[in-house]
DNA sequence: AATACATATTGACAACTATCGATATGCTTG
DNA sequence: CAAGCATATCGATAGTTGTCAATATGTATT
């Protein structure tokens, strides 16, 4: 089996900044407009509105327009799903790319 | 309690890429050598030798001078780290950092 | 419609990343 | 010790990232 290591990149690469990884921490229990999100940071307004266009465009992050507000929330499905991938990578398995290793010996070494 | 996101941004950062991805993929059911992880893909010896440098440094990869070979492992205990780091902090948890916002309501509203 | 507020976009820029070819280092074997 | 193989490092380069100030857009209120 192949796997689509590809599609799960923009997540991961959204997930790999403090300021986002903090973020997805902020939105586990529940939504937040982005001004709350912003006054717990030193960052300029532009550059969280990056970092939400980063995080929603990944999939992680749902953001709907209330009013002159953003609601955002965790994408639960997606987290979970990106949690899933990381443990199926890092897991022996059977049909694990690994076995096509020309020069993989009984003991699970090569060369 | 407050936690240590950059703690764990080297290791999410060095499988934010797709080949990284793979390699991790290739290490999960046991140590591989550098000349065989080379053959699965079509990059030059050094950029693979940088991908390795990344992965070492981050902690998720084990590397071991076999006399000329370098034997590659995943390192399991950090890999689960990630995955329970992520996982906590996509979770509900009652010491929440999204508990302090402020203007948070009962329904985990807030605006 | 004018003002104010919340958020997004733009343009600029410094820092970082992935890649390569060339070269260096380290180990093994004749 | 010389040659050859495995891996690491270096220097260059194109592309990406995170940041800001300035500006634009979208919404609510007066």
């Amino acid at each position: 089996m192949e796997r689509s290591y590809a599609e799960y990149v923009p997540a991961i690469k959204a997930m790999s900044d403090e300021t986002r990884l903090k973020i997805i921490d902020m939105l586990s229990c529940g939504e937040m407009c982005a001004c709350d999100i912003l006054e717990e940071f030193s960052i300029s307004q532009s550059t969280l509105s990056y970092h939400m266009k980063i995080l929603t465009e990944s999939g992680l992050v749902n953001g709907v327009r209330d009013g002159a507000w953003m609601r955002y929330s965790l994408n639960k499905e997606k987290a979970d799903d990106v949690i899933a991938f990381f443990t199926s990578i890092t897991c022996e398995k059977d049909d694990c790319i690994c076995k096509k290793c020309k020069s993989m010996k009984s003991d699970n070494r090569c060369c």
